[in-house]
RNA sequence: GGGGGAAUGUCCCGAGCGGCAAAGGGGGCGGACUGUAAAUCCGCUGCGUAAGCUUCGUAGGUUCGAGUCCUACUUCCCCCA
C-alpha cells in the first residue's frame, strides 16, 4: 500500500477535518495509514473469523485487531515471535492493534484472580494457570510484532458499585504507568491507555486526566457498551472527551453496533472494533444499508433479492436472501463466510461514508439519511 | 403355520414404577449477541385468556384413577418353519 520509501517511520496522527465534535483524518505509521474514523475487524485468534486477509483488506479495513490473551496461550508469543510474527503469520502486512488481555480480566471472569501485581488466568483450553502483569502484557505484545499495543487495564461489567469501579479504575490506571516504562520508546509504534470509570463521570474524568499527563501516543475508552444502554456509554463519552487531548486519536473499545458507531464518530471518537459484524454474521443477522436482516426467518425463504443490490460487495450484491436463508439454516459454512463478508462491507462502508460526511461538513445529514434508509427498510417490511 | 417384539403429544425420533398434558432430542417459529472461551445462548412449539378441555394404533375391560394392567382386533418388525 505504502511505498517502502516513503514509509513513515514514526507514528502520527493527522486530523483533515472536523465536524461538531466529529473529526477525519489518518493515522500513519511504517505499516501503512489507518483512515479515520476507522472500524477494525476482530481478528482474535489470528484470523478475522470465516474471512480471507485479502477479502478484509478489500473491504477497505486499515488495520485489524489481534487478542494478546488469545494468541498467548496458542500458538504462544514465544513461538509467533520465532515464525516472524503475528503480522506474517496471518498474512496481514498492515497495521495490527493488539489488546492487551485487559478485557479477558472481565470475561473470563470465573476463572481469573487479580492483584496489585497482575492477573492470573485460567486457560480456557486446558486449564493451565497463566500469569500476566501489565510488564509481561507489552512484552508479549512486542513478541507478536503489534504495531498498537494496549496498556493492560481492569474493565468492569456494569451495573458495579462505585467503590470496586473506582478500585478498577485506579489499579488500571497504574498498570497504564507501568505499561508505558515496558513500552518505552518505540518510533513507529504506539501504546495507548485507557479510560476507565464505569458509569461515573468524575471517576471517568479523574482517569482521562491522569492518563492525559502520561502523554501518551493514543486514548481508548474502555469498559463501555459492557450492559449499560447507549445514552450511559454516549453519556460518558461526552463526558470523557474534553479530557483528552485534541491531537491523539480517541478509541471507543469494544463498540459496537451501526448506530453506536455514528453517535460515537459524531462525539469525537475516532476508532473501534467490535465483535458485532463477524459474530453476528456467523449467527445469522446481516446489517445492511435496509437495515437489519435475520436471515434465519421464515420470511425470507423464497424472496429472491439480495442483501443489497447497490452494494460493492458480492456477498450482499450476487446471492438471493433465500439462498442465505437456505445456508444459515443448513448451517453451512458459506452462510456464516457470506454474512461475515456482508457485515463487515457494510460496517467499512459506513465508516467511509461518515469520513466523507466529515470532510463536507455534513454528518448529521449522513447519520439522518442513515437511519432513515433503515426505518423505511423496516416499513416497508411491515407494509 | 409357530414364537417373540413394537405402536406415545396429529412433522420426526423417543423416555415413560397405575396419579401424566406426558422427560429428552430433532425439526419448526421467534429472540439475543458490543476490547470473541462458545459456528453460542434464550424463549415458544395439543386447544383455550382462564376455570378447563381433548391426547399415547382401534374397541372393550379391571381400577377411585390407565400411556402404563387384561382381552380382542389392526398394522409393522424380528426369529423359527
Amino acid at each position: 500500500m505504502t511505498d517502502p520509501l516513503d514509509a513513515p517511520t514514526d507514528f502520527t496522527f493527522t486530523v483533515s477535518a472536523t465536524d461538531g465534535q466529529a473529526r477525519t483524518g489518518h493515522i500513519a505509521m511504517p505499516r501503512g495509514t489507518i483512515r479515520t474514523p476507522a472500524f477494525m475487524p476482530v481478528g482474535t485468534a489470528a484470523t478475522v473469523k470465516a474471512m480471507y486477509p485479502e477479502q478484509v483488506r478489500d473491504l477497505g479495513a486499515d488495520v485489524v485487531l489481534g487478542n494478546t490473551y488469545h494468541l498467548m496461550l496458542r500458538p504462544g508469543p514465544e513461538r509467533m515471535a520465532r515464525l516472524g510474527g503475528l503480522h506474517r503469520f496471518m498474512r496481514w502486512d498492515g497495521p495490527i492493534l493488539t489488546d492487551s488481555g485487559g478485557f479477558q480480566v472481565m470475561s473470563l471472569s470465573a476463572l481469573r484472580k487479580i492483584d496489585e501485581e497482575g492477573v492470573t488466568f485460567r486457560s480456557h483450553i486446558d486449564g493451565t494457570a497463566h500469569r500476566m502483569s501489565p510488564e509481561r502484557s507489552i512484552e508479549i505484545q512486542g513478541l507478536l510484532g503489534s504495531d498498537i499495543q494496549m496498556q493492560l487495564d481492569e474493565c468492569v461489567r456494569l451495573p458495579a458499585e462505585r467503590a470496586e469501579i473506582e478500585k478498577a479504575m485506579r489499579l488500571s490506571l497504574r498498570w497504564a504507568e507501568r505499561c508505558r516504562v515496558a513500552f518505552g520508546e518505540q518510533p513507529g509504534k504506539a501504546m495507548f491507555g485507557i479510560v476507565q470509570g464505569g458509569d461515573i463521570p468524575d471517576l471517568r474524568v479523574e482517569s482521562a486526566r491522569a492518563l492525559t499527563d502520561l502523554d501518551l501516543k493514543g486514548y481508548a475508552i474502555g469498559g463501555l457498551a459492557v450492559g449499560e444502554p447507549q445514552a450511559v456509554m454516549l453519556a460518558m463519552i461526552e463526558t470523557v472527551e474534553p479530557h483528552l487531548p485534541a491531537t491523539k486519536p480517541r478509541y471507543l473499545m469494544g463498540v459496537g453496533t451501526p448506530d453506536d458507531l455514528m453517535q460515537s464518530v459524531m462525539r469525537g471518537i475516532d476508532m473501534f472494533d467490535c465483535v458485532m459484524p463477524t459474530r453476528a454474521g456467523r449467527h445469522g443477522l446481516a446489517y445492511t444499508r435496509h437495515g437489519r436482516i435475520n436471515l434465519r426467518n421464515a420470511r425470507h425463504a423464497e424472496d429472491t433479492r439480495p442483501l443489497d443490490e447497490a452494494s460493492a460487495c458480492p456477498a450482499a450484491r450476487d446471492y438471493s436472501r433465500a439462498y442465505l436463508h437456505h445456508l444459515v439454516r443448513s448451517e453451512e459454512i458459506l452462510g456464516m463466510m457470506l454474512l461475515t463478508w456482508n457485515n463487515l462491507a457494510y460496517y467499512q462502508q459506513l465508516m467511509a461514508g461518515m469520513r466523507t460526511a466529515i470532510a463536507a461538513g455534513r454528518l448529521v445529514d449522513f447519520v439522518a439519511e442513515t437511519k432513515d434508509g433503515w426505518a423505511r427498510a423496516e416499513a416497508a417490511e411491515k407494509g
